[in-house]
DNA sequence: CTTGACTCTGGAACCGGTTCCAGAGTTTAC
DNA sequence: GTAAACTCTGGAACCGGTTCCAGAGTCAAG
């Protein structure tokens, strides 16, 4: 019997299928409260509006981006709230921005001085025999 | 009366200092067996030799470049066994190379998204007055 | 003798996003 | 009427490196 049900209306686990999350993300991302609490229906199943699918890839692309889930609840319920979080959304994503550049710095270093070394490691390899020592990982510890 | 103790041994928080560590990260070392087992006083203090400090330094390093610690406990094993692991520290190098390249991609992809964003935020709130909403997240949403 | 700074132990907490669990109810299809 | 495929719940596990905890022993300086 689904005459009184919304066709708008989608369970959790069609969401989690359109948005290629699983249930358990969807259960998860209300819990935390970034995605509303969904309506139910008599049986107790949740019943998600189909927007609920653009709010959940908001999130997803939000998290790609390096937002925390507790920051994205934070703003969404901001807004949810009727206050325009907008410049502190803006002030948030600047941060973001700032910190991902010194990560992508850090990394490209790493990058950097693993791939001296792995040349460094080529060359002493193919000056060296099959089962001796090449001491490698001092080359490591020295620079 | 320290006339039996080699002035080449030191405590485990002294070790920590030398290397800027915590005591805690020493032991956590150990017990993962990424250190030796160091010898004990009569106290049942450990007593690393010198020497240790460079393989702590050798542990940090393998650690910034993107090994684990229980890669580096494998090796590091395999080679205080006796087998020269050079080959395999060569193989296990050059995939966390790729996916050290694998992940800088990825967060270069995400610097981009999040700085254009960035443009096109500020291009929008430029244009809006204090109080209104710029419906920035939405923004976020359609790409 | 007392105080403070050290050390020992094994186990648990932390971070955060996701997944997994078990036990129970619902719906759908055959 | 029975089985397969859902859904519900709250809590715990997971990843890995580090830190924290409590209760106890050790050691140096005053």
């Amino acid at each position: 019997m689904k005459e009184v049900r919304n066709h708008d209306e989608i369970l959790s686990g069609e969401l989690a299928r359109i948005c290629g999350v699983s249930p358990d993300t969807i259960r998860h991302y209300e819990r935390v409260g970034v995605l509303p609490a969904a309506v139910r229906g008599a049986n107790g199943y949740r019943l998600f509006p189909r927007e609920a699918a653009g709010r959940v890839l908001l999130i997803r692309r939000a998290l790609a981006i390096g937002f925390s889930l507790a920051e994205v609840a934070r703003i969404l319920s901001q807004r949810d709230g009727g206050a325009p979080p907008c410049r502190n959304v803006r002030a948030l994503a600047g941060e973001k921005l700032e910190s991902l550049d010194r990560r992508i710095a850090e990394m490209v270093a790493m990058r950097r001085d693993l791939a001296t070394m792995l040349e460094e490691w080529d060359a002493k390899l193919a000056a060296t025999r099959d089962g001796e020592e090449a001491r490698l990982l001092e080359n490591l510890v020295h620079r």
